[in-house]
DNA sequence: ACCTGAACACCGTTCAAGT
DNA sequence: ACCTGAACACCGTTCAAGT
């Protein structure tokens, strides 16, 4: 499918699908639009055309990442089951999404410092936590967690879900299973925000 | 003090000092190796004398890194008073760390899929969590920690607070202050790791 | 031992010019 | 509208040569 139009049809979105191949296979270090050109079979500024800076291509694919992280994300919180379940369940999509895609995730949690553009990405990000407040308030409702500001609850919560991706990515788990850690994390932070404060 | 040799007296120390700088300015992709020799009023070929390549001056500074983290770490878990109390210190201890030096953070959990060097960092960076698996074991004496492996919840524990080091240094607490976020994200993982299992 | 200077093979980015 | 080719100012890394 896509007829080539010059030299490709739709280089735009060829560059994207080839520029996570090599986040995957050698990071982001490793990503040049040069070497994306070379890869596609077009003039080295051909790439210029559809991404102002090679921080705008990166951009993109950071913001579809966030797309899916919280398409997943939604798709854990609104399941069917008790709260306390679908919680379990968000904390679980979190991780698996962090392992999965661990390449595009460390690029997600990077360049958060960039002053332009990073006020959308944060905004994208936000998304992720208000997910998790949201939940976190039906749960109040249903005594399961303990009494506070949702959103800073949903803070505590990311943090230990995005934590431990961390560790599983660097390699610091040891022998345990990633879906071992993820379930006494998620007792762990269960039975915490349920204690009386 | 250190009177110049040749043109500079040590580079090699000059140039890990003037790259933290950097790093903390402009991030590591704002790092090479050219400028630093520039900075530095040395030709450009002169840092490969001092470092086999750019990574290599790069684990050298997570190296040192990991060193003022885990000296860190030990102060606080081997500080007077009780056992949950130095729990509350250690984990302060990490998120302090974390936020004064987040440009150094960055790469220390950044560069972990390297083959070669990245298994004497690996190394380092369990140290930080045997630190905290050591004070989790003397919890559970007391009975202020659930039974269960030490290692497995200093994992769980390590999580919480390097996830919320990261929406800080990400500016994602929006209003909520630092510490409070961290007490509240420590005061979630006590109570979580003194309920029964 | 430590540094320089030239060299090679890469980059990102811009800009006139082509189709 | 989309791409090319040349150009400019950068990189990392290597290697003979200097002191």
């Amino acid at each position: 499918m896509a007829t080539g139009s010059y030299h490709h049809g739709n280089l735009r979105a060829a560059l994207l699908e080839r520029a996570e191949e090599v986040l995957v296979k050698d990071g982001a270090v490793g990503l040049s639009l040069r070497g994306l050109a070379r890869d596609l079979g077009v003039s080295h500024a051909a790439p210029t055309r559809h991404f102002r800076d090679r921080q705008d291509l990166l951009d993109t694919l950071v913001t579809e990442g966030f797309g899916d992280l919280n398409h997943r994300l939604r798709e854990a919180a609104g399941s069917a089951g008790p709260v306390d379940e679908r919680l379990t369940a968000l904390g679980r999509a979190y991780v698996v999404f962090a392992t999965e895609r661990s390449a595009l995730l460390e690029i997600m949690f990077a360049a958060k410092k960039e002053e332009g553009a990073g006020e959308d990405l944060r905004r994208l990000a936000h998304v992720s936590l208000e997910i998790a407040a949201g939940l976190i308030g039906e749960a109040q409702q249903t005594g399961a967690v303990r009494p506070g500001d949702p959103a800073r609850l949903a803070q505590v919560a990311f943090s230990a879900v995005h934590g431990l991706a961390v560790l599983a990515v660097g390699g610091l788990l040891d022998g345990t299973p990633v879906d071992e850690a993820t379930d006494l994390t998620l007792n762990v932070l269960l039975a915490g925000l349920g204690a009386a404060p």
